[in-house]
DNA sequence: GTTCTTCCGTACCGTACTGTACGGAACATG
DNA sequence: CATGTTCCGTACAGTACGGTACGGAAGAAC
């Protein structure tokens, strides 16, 4: 969705109709016989996210059966991919917006109730490896807002190559406590 | 500065003149007084953000001699106090704006070299312990991120009280090794 | 007291955007 | 062929903002 690319370049002010039609080569006046309004665009655009971004990576990952691997599968994911560069550190920066703050709930609970699955399926205890849990989630998305504001002061912030593999070893180590 | 609070809240899209005046109880007439132009704001609120939250916060930690004890101060404070709430996640999602991208750059540099400065102090090689910063910081600007995406769902984050003190002492346990 | 400087307010223009009204083309359906 | 539906474009308010021009108050300088 267009729309996804706006507001990763600039924020919800920067997703209007006007610069999704120049975008797209139509008119608002077609936008307007889709959409009631812009912010229905922008809902369906959240939506939309959440669906590609959360449910469908929880689902396909979700299907692993060793614990360890799926913790690793998803650091992996985080370094590699990133279809909508910066759409992420964006949605964060809206949080309080009415439009913004459901669905980056919902989000964020998803990934913490997955990644919290994941340790407790290693052995640790709910209380611990939910601590464990948010903290790497919390350096995924530090990860994603790296990778926006200093992509090439840190090469192994970068979505690919070698330096990503070496950081991603680090990342494991790290997060991944020895033995369940 | 009130502008800050006003790019917190909603991106550089929100630090408008008009806003600013009303919240001062001015007119727009008397801030172009001050100010050439809206960049020449934001350029100035940008510098008075990366003196007070990076030069000064080096300044004063950088003034502990044992290394441990330096990062975990600087988990702590991280956990402890947001004078602008939400004031990162909201820089970074600008990190491709022409006025944020110097600044950002500067800051995440100096941090970062801190950060390893820290790490190689406690005994690691170059390498390894700018890696060790990269991941340490990534967790930082996660966490800044989570308290505004979820602060209610995930207590840990909260910028004070109990939970925070045992976030803590498992940030410290996971993000510095064992010993130099 | 006159004059100059500093600071703030009002009034105005240009621009970019949202939303609506309406017209018309393309196409299907009877 | 007539009629309706779907989709897109143009034209027009209304609004919020950046920026400029100008006027005027308050106080300092002399």
């Amino acid at each position: 969705m267009a729309a996804l690319r706006a507001l990763a370049r600039g924020g919800l002010a920067a997703v209007t109709v006007e610069a999704l039609a120049r975008e797209l080569g139509a008119t608002r006046g077609s936008f307007y016989w889709h959409y009631p309004h812009r912010d229905a665009l922008v809902e369906a655009a959240l939506q939309l996210w959440q669906r590609e971004a959360t449910d469908a990576v929880i689902a396909e990952i979700g299907a692993e059966p060793d614990p360890r691997e799926r913790v690793r599968r998803l650091l992996g994911s985080a370094i590699t991919v990133d279809p909508v560069a910066g759409l992420e550190p964006a949605l964060t920066a809206h949080a309080d917006h009415p439009a913004v703050a459901p669905v980056l709930q919902r989000v964020t609970r998803a990934r913490l109730d997955f990644l919290t699955r994941c340790y407790t399926d290693l052995g640790l205890p709910p209380a611990t490896a939910r601590r464990h849990a948010v903290i790497t989630y919390a350096t995924y998305l530090g990860w994603l807002d790296l990778r926006q504001t200093a992509a090439d002061e840190v090469p192994e912030v970068a979505a690919q190559g070698h330096p990503a593999d070496a950081a991603l070893r680090l990342l494991v180590e790290t997060l991944i406590p020895p033995t369940g």
